[in-house]
RNA sequence: CGGGCCGUGGCGCAGCUUGGUAGCGCGCUUGACUGGGGGUCAAGAGGUCGCGGGUUCAAAUCCCGCCGGCCCGACCA
């Protein structure tokens, strides 16, 4: 390619409306511009690099034994019914009416499609299969974000492995972590395996693949220690264990006039500090009221109550329906005494005594609570989210809170899709048994995005080799000096002939601009044809990653770019 | 969905308070000089001021409605 001849629009200025590194260094250098909301064109600068990203996965997918399909994006509404999912999706399904009226979505994931298709399966002697395509996502995310790290139209590498039975999937499972590692590592930035949540997937077991960043949305607690590392939807922690003085024999109401907050009773006359109040929270849960205690200092992780129960509907109760329930505004609210709802107790809360909480009369609250007598708690869950610093659940180090990116997600899903889609093979036996299924996926775009927030500076992008949209740059200082323009020429076809993606900077400016756009695009390596080194015989070559600089012999400048290039690529 | 900010040549912005000629920088075109880190000079092209309505002799500017984008929160794979 000649960079007079390619589309590559670079702006000296970053984008007003972008926040995110990769989100303006990816406008800045002409690797896509903005449609919509969540929706992204990609130039042919990103088409390249995600082209290459894609290609990386397909081989490490084939090296687990993947067989590459490629599914429809337009799905009926019933295959959707069958999970169950064409209501559970929600908004987030893009849901539509084709010209009979007949309901149609576009596709957010594939379970059901791949499932649909594993009932071609006869036999457990076919299996184990794994099975996976690059196909175009469609999500109606509520708030799209950072430019490709949160968007509503994506490619996603999804994988489907199905076994007869748990062990298969067990191994399945370790093969894909295997390669996800292996994928990462080649796309040049360090992950973190967490337990993660598996939210309207389903399964019961998931692990999200992390990149630490700023950019990122969310949150892991990790321990430096053990290796112990979980999204803090799901993560534990050890703390401090507190000693309570010896109480009152029954709890005591006292007026707490304009108390609304933990932190307003912390000031209050007869109040405590955040440790040693009961905070009590009203939820519906399919129509039904519970109460959910923690301590007033704690922090509630509604993932945690959703993945306790199944499919269910999740939602904070309204202030109306807190005082149906409990005869008091949120503010005055307690759980003492209460015996016609459920309640569920953080496991901070055992065994806890002389604690302030809400008496459910507006404006008063109690002391000298204690939970074992005076609170008919009904569960015991870990409800509070982990924050940092707090020991480790494993080792007891010092937990980091750290903020990522998910880069990755794997999951156990078992056989809820093969039964809904009626996927079983025979058995030894000569039973049907369903299959057991796992699903994995890659975001595509979010990936190139999240290589860009680990490789960049100051003056740009500083792609990996292996994703680098060009991996060298051959720049002609003055390409209207015949004898500059036709080195430079020779080289890039020396290059070529290596199979080397190369990319000649033929353009008529001035040697700052082409340098300038060679770093924002972020070229691995630039070879500098000019007059001054020409009169030397010598080109330089200059490293994007490090700025290292040598001068070089025109007649080896090709073998010698092409060696330290194909070094790099793995 | 709630809160905040913002829509003016391709990009970044000023003008709006106090209504009256659309302006700046970059980029783009042509020419000249230049040529190793976004060069200089000269001459140009390019704008329904997001959309609709209203007020007014007159609206980028004031009023109403809508649409779109970004950020925070809620939600989410």
């Amino acid at each position: 390619m000649r960079w007079s001849k390619a589309f590559i629009p670079t702006l000296r200025d970053d984008p007003a409306d972008a926040e995110a590194v990769s989100h303006k260094l990816l406008i800045r250098a002409g690797f896509m511009r903005q449609l919509m909301a969540g929706v992204y064109s990609l130039l042919p600068l990103g088409t390249r690099v995600v082209r290459k990203v894609e290609q990386i996965v397909r081989e490490e997918m084939n090296r687990i034994g993947g067989q590459e399909f490629q599914l429809p994006s337009l799905h009926p509404r019933e295959i959707w019914e069958r999970s169950g999912r064409w209501s559970a999706m929600g908004a987030e399904m893009f849901q539509f009416q084709d010209r009979r009226g007949a309901d149609v979505a576009l596709g957010m994931t594939h379970e059901e499609i791949f499932a649909h298709l594993a009932g071609g399966l006869r036999s457990y002697k076919e299996l184990p299969q794994i099975w996976y395509q690059f196909q175009t996502k469609f999500r109606d995310e509520a708030r799209p974000k950072s430019g490709l790290l949160r968007v509503r139209e994506f490619t996603m590498k999804d994988s489907y492995s199905m076994d007869i039975d748990w062990d298969g999937l067990d191994h399945a499972f370790d093969e894909h972590f295997d390669a996800y590692r292996r994928i990462f590592n080649r796309l040049g930035f360090e992950t973190v395996a967490v337990e993660a949540s598996s939210g309207s997937m389903g399964g019961n077991q998931s692990v999200e693949f992390m990149l630490r960043s700023d950019a990122g949305e969310d949150w892991i607690a990790a321990c430096s220690a053990c290796g112990y590392a979980a999204n803090i939807e799901k993560a534990t922690s050890t703390i401090e264990p507190v000693h309570d003085e010896p109480g009152l024999d029954a709890p005591e109401r006292f007026p707490t006039p304009g108390v609304r907050t933990i932190e307003d009773l912390e000031k209050t006359d007869g109040g405590a500090p955040g440790w040693r109040q009961i905070k009590t929270l009203v939820y519906r849960v399919d129509e039904k009221i519970v109460l959910l205690l923690l301590r007033g200092d704690h922090t509630l992780v509604e993932q945690k109550i959703v993945d306790h129960v199944e499919g269910g509907e999740i939602r904070p109760a309204t202030a109306d329906e807190a005082k149906d329930a409990l005869g008091a505004q949120p503010g005055s609210l307690g759980a003492v005494a209460v015996e016609d709802h459920f309640i569920i107790a953080d496991e901070a809360l055992r065994g806890r005594s002389n604690m302030v909480t809400g008496a459910n009369v507006d404006e008063f609250h109690l002391r000298g609570v204690d939970i074992d007598r005076d609170i008919s708690v009904k569960a015991w869950l870990d409800l509070r989210e982990v924050r940092d610093a707090e020991g480790c659940p494993m080792c007891a180090a010092p937990l980091a809170v750290q903020k990522t990116i998910e880069v990755g997600h794997i999951f156990k899903l078992g056989t809820k899709y093969s039964e809904a889609m009626g996927a079983t093979v025979l058995d030894g036996n000569g039973k049907a048994a369903p299959i057991v299924m796992g699903s994995y996926g890659i975001g595509l775009e979010r990936n190139m995005a999240a290589v860009v927030e680990a490789n960049h500076d100051a003056a740009g992008i500083v792609w990996p080799v292996n994703v680098a949209p060009y991996e060298v740059v051959v720049t002609v200082v003055k390409p209207k000096q015949v004898e500059c323009l036709e080195v430079g020429v020779r080289l890039y076809e020396a290059l070529l002939a290596e199979g080397i993606d190369v990319i000649l900077d033929d353009r008529d400016e001035r040697p700052g601009v082409k340098f300038k756009d060679a770093d924002l695009v972020g070229i691995p390596y630039r070879v500098v044809v000019g007059p001054k080194g020409l009169a030397d015989g010598v080109v330089e070559i200059k490293r994007r990653r490090d700025g290292e600089t040598r001068d070089i012999q025109v007649g080896h400048a090709a073998s010698t770019l092409a060696e330290a290039v194909l070094d790099e690529r793995r």
